[in-house]
DNA sequence: CACCATGTTAGGAG
DNA sequence: ACTCCTAACATGGT
């Protein structure tokens, strides 16, 4: 389950693994070769496996990465990548496995149980464009802009057009970082809470990826076995690590917030 | 069985 | 035009 770090954790495996040309594809459940990065996993296809066989033999390009998508380059023809919520590139043996690549020292799987990703095979100009359409500036990368809106800031951290690459684990860790309350409007944030802002987006993602660490293969939380490093995540009732007060949990747009009402309160008009 | 899940989108109400 | 909510995608874990 997968944002910005977990993404580029992605794109830096993929860069490693494959510096040779694909020699094989193997496409076992089409429903994952998309028409378009905007079309659901169901919809929008077409005969995207044979598309996906025009990389083989063609040299490859380091991925690049935008927010949440990355880009890979064959020749003339790339792929954009998505992982949604489920999406996963390994070398091992795995479930749920959707397409591999054979490449010279063996299989690439993407594995993707709920389908929540995808592949999107295009020629290279319109990748290119597909690649950071509909995003804002990359939170890594561009740092967090000002945001506007009466929004509670929680939901505008999200909002991939506003700032690209934060989710609901990221965005509510980095409010907590910067002891900002998800609750509040994001007009109301002033030139302080932005400072802190910026400052725990740019900590978090930091943090995040370091803590997926050198391994060739990542774990995200949910997996069996998987570590949760994350001081909120998860974790209501426990006391916040800053101040000791209990985590609280609330729902925002749908998804769950953890946060500490004690050191996030802020003042409301 | 009920509810939850690091994502995204379409559709509808106010 | 904004803002907000719900359902849907399809599946697994608690």
């Amino acid at each position: 389950m997968p944002e910005l770090p977990e993404v580029e954790f992605c794109r830096r495996a993929l860069d490693r693994w494959v510096r040779a040309p694909i020699r094989a594809v193997e496409v076992l459940d089409p429903r994952v070769i998309r028409g378009a990065t905007t079309a659901r996993p169901t919809a929008g296809l077409d005969d995207g496996a044979a598309r996906l066989t025009r990389l083989i033999d063609r040299p490859p390009a380091p991925p690049e990465r935008h927010g949440k998508r990355i880009l890979w380059r064959f020749g003339e023809d790339a792929l954009v990548l998505h992982l949604g919520m489920t999406g996963k590139w390994t070398r091992r043996p795995t479930p749920h496995a959707k397409v591999i690549l054979h490449l010279d020292d063996g299989p690439l799987t993407y594995a993707d149980p709920r389908l929540l990703g995808g592949i999107v095979p295009l020629p290279l100009a319109a990748a290119r464009a597909a690649l950071t359409a509909g995003l804002g500036p990359d939170a890594l990368r561009d740092g967090l802009p000002r945001l506007t809106g009466r929004r509670p800031i929680k939901v505008a951290l999200m909002d991939q057009a506003a700032v690209a690459g934060l989710g609901n684990l990221h965005a509510a860790e980095a409010l907590w970082r910067a002891c900002v309350d998800p609750r509040a409007p994001t007009d109301t944030l002033d030139d302080d809470a932005w400072a802190r802002l910026r400052v725990g987006v740019a900590e978090q993602l930091r943090f995040a990826l370091q803590t997926l660490g050198e391994d060739e293969e990542i774990l995200y939380v949910e997996d069996p076995g998987g570590p949760n490093p994350f001081p909120l995540y998860q974790r209501a009732g426990e006391p916040c690590p800053r101040c000791g007060a209990p985590i609280g949990r609330l729902v925002q747009a749908g998804r769950s917030t953890w946060w500490c009402p004690a050191c996030q309160a802020v003042s409301r008009p």
